[in-house]
DNA sequence: CACGGAACGG
DNA sequence: CCGTTCCGTG
């Protein structure tokens, strides 16, 4: 990749690859190169991938990146374990859940309670190639293909 | 519960 | 920027 060292401009900026269109979220690892910090998605993205999370949040069957937050004060324990930050709760997680609907990275599926949805419409993450949510819950990733 | 402004900090 | 903390409003 043509990687230029300056810093990103950090807009909306997509970045084409073979067709399509990839937003820069989709490209932030957990592992950034000087350790940036764990963003929210990709912890959640990380608890969805485990079954053993499933009784404390879990893909929605039948819409396509929807998921519930079945233990809201579990995920926040979580997340503050994870983040040093022992008075997270889910009212504080939550508001950086809002803070993703403006970036375009998750929006609230209203009247369903604790209830959230990727947009990862029909995009392909670069970090999660092909993610696959079957009616079990469990998500697939394989990077076949390419 | 869910929303979003505001102040703040790493 | 990316949340964290706090909080008024619906």
């Amino acid at each position: 990749e043509p990687e230029s060292p300056r810093r990103r401009p950090d807009r909306r900026r997509t970045v084409r690859g073979r067709g399509y269109q990839f937003p820069d979220w989709a490209y932030k690892t957990e592992s950034s190169p000087g350790s940036r910090q764990i963003q929210l998605w990709h912890f959640i993205l990380e608890l969805l991938q485990k079954e053993e999370f499933r009784h404390v949040i879990a893909w929605q069957q039948g819409e396509y990146g929807e998921f519930v937050i079945k233990d809201p004060d579990e995920v926040a324990r979580l997340w503050g374990r994870r983040k040093c930050k022992p008075q997270m709760n889910y009212d504080k997680l939550s508001r950086a859940l809002r803070y993703y609907y403006n970036k375009r990275i998750l929006h609230k599926t209203k009247g369903k309670r604790f209830t959230y949805k990727f947009n990862f419409n029909k995009l392909v993450m670069p970090n999660y190639p092909f993610i696959n949510i079957r009616s079990s819950g469990k998500m697939q990733t394989s990077l076949g293909g390419e």
